[in-house]
DNA sequence: ATTAAAGTCTCTAGCAACTATAGCTTCAAG
DNA sequence: CTTGAAGCTATAGTTGCTAGAGACTTTAAT
């Protein structure tokens, strides 16, 4: 059994995100020590891993939920999981083609600010004006910041 | 002069967000009309797209805050400005180049998927268990949702 | 055996950048 | 003159954590 101290560092998760997924429910309360502290299973181990994994690859915890009930059900069909995953990578794909575009412009802008005084900054210039811009790149969702 | 209302709609930035706008001292205090409904000039109309264009390329609200600023003192240099232009360059292109491996990822993780049950399922498997990657995606900061 | 340090506990509040809700007032059209 | 849309303030919620306060437990060195 581990402490909640040896887990994290296992999994490579800081100590109160654990806390924070136990507290949402997408870990299960935890086995106590007699002194109160959490003690963790392999089993838990495997869980917070895969937790952590399918965050790197960028699913929100919803989508993990609901793919950590579906692997609670080995006997069920796998579609759903695979439409989940599916539907990650059409978000993926979405962002990917979107910086693309924003990377272009923010290039152009750079590429183009001579460095003189702000009065003619092609930076602060083609902010003020979309009309400046190379593309349409607006959107309606706008990005969140990493 | 335009409310709030047609301001946000030739803007496309919806009302609610100018008045956070406002309340975060992005945009000056508007004026006001005798039944103390907010007034907008043609002034206010051109930062408030400024800022909703340099929200589209994706930079935050303290860079915003900083080109403002900048656009505020025409007689300076432009130093600055290309700076926050530069940073959120590479910002976006480390972005980029992380959902590029994600992309891999996904799309590996989904083909493999021959639709079975959960048991046999590659997603989850996948999920569960990194050295299954063929590459090392795994980064300090997780991806915001869009 | 003692003590200091490190780890853990709960609880609350904060971050970005909004979005939503409630309950009110004001405005414009018919 | 009424009705419905649009506006007002204020507060709370969203996602996925992170940071602090203040108390307790465990571990390691003395």
């Amino acid at each position: 059994m581990l402490t909640i101290g040896k887990l994290g560092a296992q999994a490579r998760v800081k100590v109160p995100t654990i806390r924070y997924y136990e507290q949402i429910g997408l870990l299960p309360e935890a086995e106590r020590s007699t002194g109160n502290q959490r003690l963790y299973s392999r089993k838990a181990m495997e869980r917070l891993a895969f937790i952590r994994h399918a965050r790197d690859l960028g699913f929100t915890l919803e989508a993990i939920r609901d793919l950590l009930s579906l692997s609670d059900r080995p006997d069920q069909s796998c579609a759903a999981a695979d439409a989940i995953a599916r539907a990650q990578l059409v978000e993926v794909e979405s962002r990917l083609a979107r910086l693309a575009v924003l990377k272009a412009e923010l290039e152009r802008m750079v590429l183009q600010c001579a460095g003189g005084r702000i009065a003619d900054c092609r930076v602060i210039e083609v902010l003020g004006d979309h009309s400046l811009c190379a593309t349409d790149h607006r959107h309606p969702e706008a990005e969140a910041a990493a």
